[in-house]
DNA sequence: AGTATATGTTCGGCGTTTAGACAAATTCAT
DNA sequence: ATGAATTTGTCTAAACGCCGAACATATACT
């Protein structure tokens, strides 16, 4: 039930119902192919001339293309399949972080295409936008065959002013109101879009074509690295706010007289279970504050640890298994405020999943409301799996197949 | 730019150009009445005649009304202007609160049409079913010039289960798993709405009519009394969650190692920032724990707290600037994860207002992650305007001027 | 009284869904 | 092999609703 913005309205014009269908078939087609006319038609529950014209349609536009007759499952005619046609168009996507920066190269529906090739990331920007330009045009060079790059899409770990493409703040890159959008897509001539990074998994998982669209209508996506990143998705829609700045779980505090987190308050959930607070734990003191630092507490990592507790080492199960209870308490407040059907967790710490969901699960029911929210389904993505590069290029592709703006 | 979900879908029928175009035409109307219809037609973007269709198929419906012909502004033929018709038609609303239950009667434009009637809260469902019948119907009967109701908004401090029609758990009722919507109904005669009182508030100020679409649809509502419920609003849509449970940001923590919640949880936010917690401030001890409580501290209110303060009573200062300062820290999580473009507040301790938005706006900033975060809008809701009556008329009104579900 | 301007209605045009018929293609039964 | 049954895809006429323009009505200014 939402209501008509009176200031901000469309009114159905005479093209305005073909338009809604049309999505309404490219998406079943996407979520459906190989599919035929007549398919179509059933699932739509319209008639076949109607699906006929809209596929023809979308065959002008080179939307979708017509592949090998398909066999019949019963006598009759048999069906000719259709499909998206991600061949001639590729994607690419750029994942920026504070220490590398990835690239990925993919068709329309987000299908890998080659490699992820990565980079040191140069934080001074001008800088960047050189290295990203002159790799981006590299990778198209490399992949000429799957035709013209519609888009590049950029994840950064902060906020970002979506209208002027700018990122407005991203700590771990010391950025402050940084003009990014304009001079790369001028750099490298293609349409240039940008998002945090945890709103753009989130986009990903609800874009993903194996993902049944209830379940992933109603996500949150947490992303435990450095920093603690989500986004959320409500009504098949990615949750923004005012000011683009909607989803910072991260800095919802466990306790307000907690740890100080690197946001300048105290007692963030980030402040637990980021992958430094983790390795604190386990060194017993904090990594965050400047000092001494011996050399092993500089190069090692979650993994590591995550290593050692499997081999036994009882300090280090422990500090994980701190991490996890951290991570189970923080879940439980996403849980009540927002009570998703599912969420999708990243992150190094979900390399160690089977030993610290039981753990997660017991925190989030101690502080869940009510039953079902203890429960709730939790979804691991692993790294392999690239999620925030996913998010990348599903902020160039999934805009061609949203719905339509309506009402 | 929302998701299609494949597996629930509506597609554009022949008349749904029409049936979008009609309800933006009653929201045009209801936003801007009085109007005319060349008027509707340049806010509407299209052509006179087609205004005037959509406007003769409203007449024919009875929801709106032609009233008398307007002064013309310059010279020409005089407007006719349309008004929606909320005559002959009311809606009562019923708020149902742990120690009392108030009930209200209004047109279908949510105004108040008489005085609010109130009674003692019967914690027996069934008995409280027969109270309300009796009082829904002398109100009825006692505005019989109103015409027909259109139905019965019935809000509760709990979590409801909207398909079922039942309350799932209301812990200041001890109510678990009650079957409440079909009772009523049946026994009033006249369909019924039953939803959240958090929830229900956040409609009621997304569906009045002096707002603004763009701050209304995007808001948060945050009602702190004996308990704090929270109704979030974004895309111009109530978000409900997987379970209808969205929105419990009272039990978000504040510290995990903070004071017992009703909840049983330890730390919420409510625990910090209800009347209770409040009360327990001044008296020095906690007073949700059974035990001794003397004469005072049993009718001793937040109202009188506040009448204390403002005459110069230090401890009583206190106790409502620690609850300040606990409101502005849990507002700011809210900031931090849903950046709403306002938040709505409303309870006994906004009397207060005054004395504390200070405190609230210095304890807000202090853990938003962006400067706009700290200067959000928040606009006080006072008691007088009935908030959870108005959310529960609006549970019956506003559908009728909902968007209709396309794509 | 005549002209200019605004409101509200009417009518043909056109694009889109709807319903149904038809040709083409294929399998199964005879 | 042949015909019936079935499925796919196309095509046509009808209904519906937006689009554009013309027209009647009503009012004010000159």
């Amino acid at each position: 039930m939402r209501k008509i913005n009176p200031h901000d309205f469309k009114v159905a014009r005479r093209g305005t119902s073909r338009e809604i269908n049309r999505q309404i078939a490219l998406n079943l087609i996407r979520a459906h192919q190989p599919v035929s006319r007549a398919d179509l038609a059933r699932l739509m529950n319209v008639r076949r001339g109607v699906a006929s014209l809209l596929v023809s349609e979308l065959l002008d536009e080179g939307l979708i293309f017509e592949g090998a007759v398909g066999e019949a499952v019963g006598r009759g005619r048999r069906p000719t399949f259709l499909y998206i046609d991600s061949r001639q168009r590729c994607v690419v996507g750029v994942d920026i972080r504070a220490s590398r920066t990835y690239i990925m190269i993919t068709d329309l529906m987000g299908h890998q295409l080659g490699v992820v090739s990565s980079f040191q990331t140069n934080k001074d920007v001008e800088t960047l936008i050189q290295d990203l330009t002159r790799r981006i045009k590299q990778v198209l060079g490399d992949y000429k065959e799957v035709g013209a790059c519609e888009g590049v899409g950029v994840v950064v770990p902060g906020m970002v002013d979506l209208a002027a493409g700018r990122v407005l703040h991203a700590p771990t890159l010391s950025w402050r109101d940084v003009n990014l959008r304009e001079p790369l897509a001028a750099a490298v001539g293609i349409p240039v879009h940008i998002e945090n990074s945890g709103k753009a998994c989130a986009l990903a998982q609800l874009w993903a074509t194996r993902s049944d669209g209830l379940t992933a209508g109603n996500s949150v996506f947490v992303s435990v690295s450095d920093g603690v990143g989500t986004g959320i998705v409500m009504n098949g829609e990615l949750l923004r706010g005012r000011h683009n700045t909607a989803g910072e779980f991260g800095h919802v505090p466990l306790s307000i007289d907690g740890p100080r987190c690197s946001c300048g308050a105290t007692g963030c959930w980030e402040a637990y279970v980021s992958n430094l607070a983790t390795l604190s734990r386990y060194f017993g003191r904090d990594l965050s504050e400047p000092g001494p630092r011996d050399i092993e507490s500089s190069t090692f990592t979650v993994e590591d640890l995550i290593a050692r507790a499997r081999a036994g080492d009882a300090k280090a199960l422990a500090a994980i298994n701190s991490t996890a209870r951290y991570l189970g308490l923080g879940l439980a407040s996403i849980i009540n405020a927002i009570d998703p059907a599912r969420i999708y967790i990243g992150g190094e710490i979900t390399t160690a999943w089977s030993l610290i969901e039981p753990i997660v699960r017991s925190a989030l029911r101690e502080r869940t409301l009510t039953d079902f929210g203890g429960v709730t389904e939790i979804q691991v993505v692993p790294a392999e799996e690239h999620p925030r590069l996913r998010g990348a290029v599903a902020l160039v592709a999934a805009p061609a197949f949203a719905a339509p703006m309506v009402a």
